[in-house]
DNA sequence: TTGAAAGCGCTAACAG
DNA sequence: CTGTTAGCGCTTTCAA
């Protein structure tokens, strides 16, 4: 400390080893470059002019001293952060990943960090827990993905105050709101199953998100306007397995002649479930899917069904929220179709099947 | 402004328009309870005991208010948040999106959140871009994703000084590592093959993460043992789809009995692949896949696989992590096995194959 | 165009 | 056990 001039250890030369321990705030960058803090905040934010000289230095003092603005502070100084919150009932299913994933890319185009929370059940409290861990940071605004009961807890535990936007579910009023339209994708696909000369239609129903989801709305609406018998639903979870054993509870009805499915990982455990009972699809039973699943394409037989463009969804979200947290006016409802894709899986009734019960297996 | 007893609007009635606007902060909540903002914080963090009476207020308050502490002033005043970053070179595939949700619910259990940051390209500039989102967060700790090249590229971008944890990829000395023991299981699927009487296994690689994954070292570690012949491999991308095309190519070529495959869907594409040319599976042909995907299950035929636990290994990997933000110490590497799941996929060589290149077929 | 001062919401130190 | 004081890193007045 008393001027150790040539001591191995000069203070003058040697950089402090905390030096590089702590990330760099503005004000190393400030005395680096010769500036005020706010002179270099002003560079970052180009809130204001900066002379092209200060400019310079404060881009090289931030790019040598590696420096990243610490979005807390901003957050805490400006009340609004750069984080959007997704809420979601599950994550890794096909559909629900490929929605957060177009959220992501949209947001962070945007210069957007996305946060996300796994809502487990539909419990007050376990709902609550997670939401307030989520909103505990910050948040520019909020997307719930309102596919399952999960979502539409999570979105009513979310304060008002909050900029959200809500994916899918049943339309409602409360916030703005991205879905497809799949009522006129599952009519669709039903008329076309009767169009085939099905005499009726069956359902699996995934779990609904509120009380009846589109899928199943549109399905029943195809038969009652052509005047057939509406059959009784059956449920499935969300795993593809429960669709298995379905599929061979299925087969032991010889009136089942074409099968509509909530989703297409039920579709291929309904058809396997058939083949376990030694059904064909689509000679014996046609079944049709809904989502197209990458794998619906190159599944034995593939999979008819109505494509949903889940990434455009989530992307479409994303910039209803960002209308919002401008403050601007945003639609509340912004829609796609659900484009009906024809594949293997259906096809018209064979013969067999109505003549089943008796010997005409095999 | 002047007193207007008897308005309609009456200041001292009407709660100002603005109070719940503003999402309530500690002093709010101090002032309600009658204590200072540091005691509501002690009775938030537990940092030291309160009384029961003022500790009681304190929580009522908190209630009425409806009061959610701002995770980014503490970040901001202790140093630490409660973030935990992922970065994933993908993350709406199976693999990718079971190993993110097994960080997630493992980080919400301990009061993480998690952010999650697409890393779409290996070109610096936008990994850097794309890292440098997530970090502006100020982060607990990083979880990577090292399943492909975007993932090794992210995990360099990393700052050396903060918790990291990589997930998979080559086993390197530089952060601590959650991986699933990929060589055993492929080493062993390979030997299947071979026991069964096929005279050597062909390889479909997905894109690696490094110079090879354990999945190709084991098929080839297995074919050297055994003493056969190492075929070349062949390439596929991610997408299902491709691994169709790398099917029908299989199929001209008469040598190939057995195919071991990178993953489960590249497997099915193969399998559809294989079959569009008139070959089926495994009579003419076995395919062996990896992972166990949840439709492997069903897909006709099974996919006969080696499991790998992702939300498991996502899980461990925030073991890890958490505890090397506790600055303790941390096992350098965690594995698990990847099990060997026989399925129909895969059987003895049939005599049509090798007969093939003449009047075989049909 | 630039700097000085103030303050966002919270907690660590320090009295008391 | 509890209150007062100070300060985390940044941006936003306000003067100059």
């Amino acid at each position: 400390m008393t001027g150790l001039v040539g001591s191995p250890y000069g203070e003058t030369i040697m950089p402090s080893p905390a030096a590089d321990q702590r990330p760099a705030n503005i004000d190393d960058v400030a005395r680096l470059a010769g500036v005020s803090a706010p002179t270099v905040s002003r560079v970052l934010t180009g809130a204001a002019k900066v002379s092209a000289d200060k400019t310079r230095r404060v881009e090289q003092a931030i790019v040598a001293l590696g420096y990243r603005p610490n979005a807390s502070a901003r957050a805490l100084v400006n009340g609004r952060s750069r984080v959007i919150a997704v809420l979601a009932g599950d994550t890794s299913h096909y559909g629900y990943a490929e929605t957060i994933r177009g959220v992501e890319v949209s947001a962070r185009a945007s210069g957007y960090l996305v946060s996300i929370t796994v809502i487990d059940s539909t419990e007050a409290e376990s709902v609550h827990a997670a939401v307030d861990l989520a909103l505990q940071q910050p948040v520019a605004g909020v997307v719930v993905l309102k596919f399952d009961p999960e979502g539409v807890a999570a979105l009513a535990a979310v304060p008002a105050s909050l900029a959200t936007v809500a994916i899918s579910g049943e339309i409602a009023t409360g916030v703005p709101q991205a879905v497809i339209d799949e009522m006129t994708g599952s009519y669709a696909l039903t008329a076309h199953l009767l169009e085939l000369g099905h005499s009726t239609v069956h359902h699996v129903r995934v779990p609904p998100s509120g009380k009846e989801d589109g899928r199943t709305t549109g399905w029943r609406n195809a038969l009652i306007d052509a005047g057939v018998p509406v059959p009784e639903i059956t449920d499935s979870s969300w795993e593809p397995l429960s669709g298995r054993a379905v599929g061979r509870e299925l087969a032991a009805d010889p009136t089942v002649t074409a099968v509509f499915c909530g989703n297409d990982e039920i579709a291929m455990g309904v058809i396997r479930g058939l083949a376990d009972e030694g059904l064909r699809v689509p000679d014996d039973v046609s079944v049709a899917g809904f989502d197209d699943h990458p794998i619906s394409e190159l599944f034995s037989p593939s999979i008819t069904t109505a494509r949903q463009d889940f990434a455009g969804l989530g992307s479409r979200a994303f910039g209803q929220l960002q209308q919002l947290m401008a403050g601007g006016e945003t639609p509340r409802l912004t829609t796609d179709q659900a484009v009906v894709v024809l594949r293997e899986s259906v096809g018209a009734p064979g013969a067999a099947r109505g003549a089943r019960g008796g010997a005409a297996r095999g």
